[in-house]
DNA sequence: AAGGATTATCGTAATATTGCGATTTGATTT
DNA sequence: AAATCAAATCGCAATATTACGATAATCCTT
């Protein structure tokens, strides 16, 4: 089907799927990369930065925006584009708490 | 096309966007967190905790298997997942350095 | 050897994702 | 108003993912 059943999961399930997606594609990691570093703001220099089609990195940056990563500002004829902080702190916050749920000890097999 | 142009990225943002995939779907967190909380081990009670089908289950750990942050014990007629401790932590790792690359101030927009 | 229990794989269907050329949109500049 | 620039969106094609029933494989038990 290649549809999830997301009614069946939880809403903090949900959420940490749809936050790692930011970061399941290369593309999408090289530009929060390149944005987390600052290196490149406006979308024109993502798309230099990035051997892909504009087209492409557009539609990228729309799902980033779409988690909420990522923010756009409007800036005419340009876009800049940023990480979008408090998203990602509860990124770094869910990723950490989820790592910590783990602890090494009593292996069952 | 949906083929990802995995060439043109550099080795370090490919991992990190398959360790991403790991996450990147509610069953599959649920699945790692029943295995990191070791609520359950054996294949089919994972099977029972979640309402999935068997062989979507069975799916989602092949998976989990081929980014390597499971492992899969045979004990006839079971097989026996935990958590592979070294991908895991790599995968802290990872995203830990990757979360910490982003320093506030200096915002660009 | 036959049966039972458990998990993997196959085949299929539906939907999602990736990528890009072409076009459109939005706003400035001439 | 026309031209221009940057970015978004459209439309399409190709591949990937998700899900599940059915079947196969595996290995123990009888």
């Amino acid at each position: 089907m290649g549809v999830t059943k997301t009614e069946i999961f939880t809403e903090e399930q949900n959420r940490i799927a749809d936050l790692a997606k930011a970061f399941a594609h290369p593309a999408r990691v090289a530009i929060l990369q390149l944005l987390a570093q600052k290196k490149a703001c406006v979308c024109g220099d993502l798309v230099d930065e990035l051997p892909l089609a504009q087209a492409t990195v557009s539609q990228h940056l729309k799902e980033l925006k779409r988690i909420g990563i990522i923010q756009g500002e409007i800036n005419p004829p340009r876009v800049c584009y940023c990480i979008n902080e408090p998203v990602w702190e509860e990124a770094r916050q869910a990723f950490g708490s989820l790592f910590d749920i783990y602890v090494k000890a009593a292996a069952c097999c």
